[in-house]
DNA sequence: ATTAGGATGTGTATTCTTTCACAAACGAAC
DNA sequence: GTTCGTTTGTGAAAGAATACACATCCTAAT
């Protein structure tokens, strides 16, 4: 465990996780490398391989155990705990994720919501109270928010990384269809679902 | 162009494009793979080889003309033409992706909403009309439908899928929280911004 | 014409990922 | 206790993807 893991590795183990949920959901309470690749579309030695890279989960035999597997992995991601997040951007998009429930079920709290908008701003958006842009940068520093999401038209989507950025934000959750530049240390990740749709497209025969 | 051509390779095009559009917009003509590598922090040299199992788009001494490149980008991907896409669920998510302008504003058309819910079917989502589910097999087929997304709950997802795929369609978007098996030639792509959040916590140190 | 400065396309090297395959370990059955 | 079927964890091999580096080509300026 000195060298660092590949973040190809890392980003698995969310999915792992949420096949885990799963089965414990339908009853299970033990799985093995295979069950689990088998639901996935994954070799089982791909598995056994990501996970042996934080220690040996499972049992030469029986497999793993699925309430052990799922808290260590929680632990690894540090998801074993509740994270607070500030959504900046109450159009459409960010009207739809404040309403989505999958957030806070799975322990992300959206507990700000900020727009630039005249007309939105003192608004209720879901359980939410629209805030003005100019006071991101203080409520993010001062209630030492690590996780925003942006959901602000392509054009503004720079400026707000930039203000999230100086304000200590650490990981972006970006859904304008556009690419963030940000210093080293600081994660972005990217929601467009065209783009996924433009992938497929290429594999549609005539 | 006789081999095939890697998926990871056809998974970056729709990002190249959605940067040449950007480029556009902002009243350029021409690039080159250092300032697209720049923008999207990818090497230059991916950039070209990537692009070079299309053909040589570029011209030596000068970068790419952004309007060709376009093109050319769209034809391989196939998204010069206009798809049409159902939609599997009526609920809180589905509602919001029936509300999103921004799938047929890159040319995927929403033409039909299903949901099983009794109180759902004949209600307006947006511009459409819900249709109930027992419809869907047939609609899929009449159409000649080939993409989906699917916005149902994670229990229902498999399902959805199986009637979506006997049907033929071919390419899923699945925005529920859940893996789906398909057959061969069948393609999925996921939407889970939780698994994103998980995989950024990762990294976020204490 | 010639030269200088860039930029592409690509063969090669390097690095990163995945798969293979097997020793070691476990549990159940007898 | 021993055997058998199973499953993990992991070195080593194979395979894929990325980065390097340079010959080639292009434009513009002199």
């Amino acid at each position: 465990m000195p060298t660092e893991i590949p973040d190809i590795v890392i980003s698995r183990l969310p999915v792992y996780l949420r096949a885990l949920e799963r089965l414990t959901q339908e009853g299970q309470e033990v799985t093995s490398s295979h069950e689990l690749g088998r639901r996935l579309g994954i070799s089982s030695a791909q598995i056994r391989k990501d996970l042996s890279h934080f220690g040996g989960f499972g049992k030469q035999g029986t497999g793993y155990k699925i309430a052990f597997l799922k808290e260590q992995l929680r632990q690894v991601l540090k998801v074993e705990r509740e994270w607070n997040v500030v959504l900046v951007g109450a159009g459409d998009l960010g009207s739809a994720i404040a309403h989505y429930r999958g957030f806070s079920d799975r322990g992300f709290h959206i507990i700000s919501v900020f727009d630039n908008s005249a007309e939105k701003i003192g608004r209720k958006l879901s359980t939410y109270d629209i805030e003005p842009m100019s006071q991101l940068d203080e409520f993010v520093t001062e209630h030492d928010i690590r996780i925003a999401m942006i959901a602000v038209p392509a054009e503004h989507a720079q400026q707000v990384a930039d203000t999230l950025v100086k304000a200590g934000v650490k990981a972006i959750l970006n859904y304008a269809p556009i690419n963030l530049s940000v210093p080293e240390g600081v994660h972005v990740q990217y929601i467009d679902p065209v783009l996924h749709l433009q992938r497929m497209t290429y594999y549609l025969s005539e």
